[in-house]
DNA sequence: ACAGGTGTCCTTACTTCGTAAAGGACGGCG
DNA sequence: CGCCGTCCTTTACGAAGTAAGGACACCTGT
């Protein structure tokens, strides 16, 4: 052995890799499997060296991946009839939700911070904008369905404690479950 | 000290004791904070005492504390539209959720079993007995819904980690949203 | 070129957690 | 009276989160 320098890790630490790293992890191995010496482990350097970029330590971790998966952009360009737009929407978040499950948990628990309620206010806007009334509340309906959505089909997915083998969490009777519950409360919020 | 025998604790522990007062720690000071020692301390018994009556542990405290929040039992002597039964439902879901919003990610993260899954079952049968047509859609939108209404308002309500005063997670403006939302749902559901 | 400062990462150590293993008290039954 | 099953305690180990302080590389101005 040459005596390796052992510090100064190949490549150094960033928010970005931190969290690239922990959300492999989490949807590899359950978010239980997600700790502080693992993740520094994954990124070939001791845990104690991710408090420096986040001070807060796991909690400050927890809230940056919860946010992270929450905040959807939709393409703003997508002219159409409210009811479109919604369902744009509507796809864009459940998809981007089920590409993360390990830390769905968090994204349903967290309060929304930053760019989630950004992105929020935004959708607000283009559905007003394209003729809703009552866009505000119609936005947390939509909201709320597309968790619930996504946490039943997690969960029936088997993406629970059993470390199951890594099935996709996207399934088929999921996505026709959803488009079919997706039709009617946007039906029913038109009249 | 007249040397308390110290063995065989006050009152005798059981299943329904433990997961009371599981319950009552998780919602006071969130699911983080509910150890099995702690747990220990509050029923007046050390926490291995614990896993005589919980042979696989912490894990199985949670799938009974998931399952105890999420089983609904909705009088089943209520006649009316499927409509009406769909609102009854709809809210005693919400309520027994809001109440105990300490839990709450465990409900939704967690598998169904038993109970849970019979409750459904029993709405999917009232709510096609009373004309709806595709009733197992239906409810999995319904719930979907609920869960996700829930999840918004507790998450909305503070109930996070910064362990601030147990305000009540019940709210105004989440009662007014999840009402708006589950009637635009139950509207669309018919047409 | 060099002394000091700054930012990044490591080492060590303490606390708390979950739980395996084994033991002790109590009640009932032979 | 001795034996045994039930319920609980003791003890102990490994893993987790993280506070405190140290070491190194690199940048800065002179």
């Amino acid at each position: 052995m040459i005596a390796m320098p052992a510090k100064r890790p190949p490549v150094p630490l960033s928010l970005e890799r931190i969290v690239d790293a922990a959300l492999h992890i989490a949807d590899g191995q359950g978010l239980r499997r997600l700790t502080m010496r693992r993740l520094g482990d994954a990124l070939q350097v001791e845990a104690m060296a991710i408090y420096h970029h986040l001070p807060r330590g796991k909690e400050a971790l927890m809230d940056v991946l919860a946010e992270h998966v929450t905040a959807v952009q939709v393409a703003p360009d997508g002219l159409g009839t409210w009811q479109e737009r919604a369902r744009a929407w509507a796809r864009a978040s459940r998809t981007a939700l089920l590409e993360h499950p390990g830390v769905l948990s968090l994204a349903l628990t967290k309060p929304s911070k930053g760019a989630a309620l950004i992105a929020v206010r935004e959708q607000v806007e283009q559905l007003q904008e394209a003729g809703l009334e009552g866009a505000g509340e119609a936005v947390r309906a939509l909201r709320a369905y597309v968790f619930g959505s996504v946490a039943v089909e997690v969960q029936r997915s088997g993406w629970a404690d059993p470390d199951a083998t890594v099935q996709n969490a996207r399934t088929e009777d999921g996505e026709r479950d959803f488009e079919h519950g997706l039709d009617a409360l946007i039906r029913g919020l038109g009249g």
